[in-house]
DNA sequence: CCCATATCGAACACCATGTTCGATTTCTAC
DNA sequence: GTAGAAATCGAACATGGTGTTCGATATGGG
């Protein structure tokens, strides 16, 4: 019962869905919503909708993934310019530019999910640089992922707060406390002896 | 049609309500609970849950106020003897002990309450705690609201962590990769000058 | 143009929710 | 202890969302 992915139809009425749910996500919370707001919303037909997705869930799931693929792929070009530990100035204009849409993904479930993929990519990334940035024989004192989870958690946590802000301030001065808040913990760890552990 | 706090059968039965929420969440997420489900493990008529509790939801944001509750007056215990930013170790000793009660709350629905009044909580201790140790006229780089969040969201990573990891660390373990993730960030924030903001 | 296939939408079974109410049990107060 | 107040029980019910089915219709690909 599966669709063509590259149906005309198929991808019109995915794109429909999509829209629809995000919309609704900025005005109620994903719990609240039932499919029939989506359909509505979306004007698709009951069937489609599952012929497409076995659940409201799986139709989110399936938004945050295209978030992740934004941003990865966001991420990726602008660390080919400009190498660094995470391109975050650069994704934090992103978030910025992209707000309406972001916003609906800040709270609730939608967070949930997101954090979850966000971290676990974010986590690859982080130890790739780490280990390029560190001595090879190097055991560090806090374990590589939580260190990825840290700089993750701290991320997401400063997204959170700006739109909590209404997002008043740039992403410069939000990006500027991302560095304050991670880089003399980073500092830290790179530095010390392997003394106690 | 609300009950006598005080009624022994009132208290026996929103304890047997609680205990039977918690039990069921450690074999499945909160979504997935039935109000029967918790009913059938409690041993509680159906109109008797409504009598006490307007949701399911209701009944386990009254079980993470009692959580916080007790971490709270852990804490406030352990700072009155030894002073200091956050008895974080104490905290951990404490989740340790109550290890598979806690385990309950470290994902999913639970997590997220408990986080939001956790992050509140905490918001509001490390502020004092900040403040005391800081010159009075000090502006901080990185508004105080967002190092409490910033403070409380490591917290929350570490323990969510330990668990995934079947808490084999022991609490002073977590505790030194806690001090590791927090201290050099708070120290650079108080002594930094306030230069460009 | 033709046909494969995606969409439509009504109808349906299912299940969890939250309410109601009369009968029964249990606590409290005296 | 006893009486009365209050909590519990549990069956029955209305409601509403979920996910499925299927024949009819519309639309895109080749």
């Amino acid at each position: 019962m599966r669709n063509d992915k590259d149906d005309r139809r198929s991808k019109r009425t995915r794109q429909s869905l999509g829209d629809a749910l995000i919309e609704l996500m900025l005005e109620k919370h994903f719990e609240e919503i039932t499919v029939q707001d989506i359909l509505d919303r979306a004007n698709v037909g009951r069937s489609t909708f599952y012929a497409h997705y076995t659940d409201k869930e799986s139709l989110l799931i399936s938004q945050i993934e295209q978030v992740i693929r934004d941003m990865e792929a966001y991420a990726t070009e602008a660390d080919s310019t400009h190498p660094g530990l995470l391109p975050s100035l650069e994704l934090f204009r992103h978030v910025k530019e992209q707000r309406r849409f972001m916003q609906a993904f800040v709270w609730g479930r939608g967070a949930e999910l997101l954090t979850n993929d966000f971290q676990g990519k974010m986590t690859t990334l982080i130890a790739q640089k780490l280990r390029a940035l560190t001595p090879a024989a190097y055991e560090p004192s806090v374990p590589l992922p939580v260190v990825a989870k840290f700089v993750a958690s701290t991320f997401l946590l400063l997204l959170r707060w700006w739109f909590d802000e209404d997002m008043q301030h740039t992403p410069e001065q939000v990006n500027d406390m991302f560095q304050r808040l991670i880089m003399p913990t980073l500092h830290g760890l790179m530095m010390s002896e392997p003394g106690e552990a």
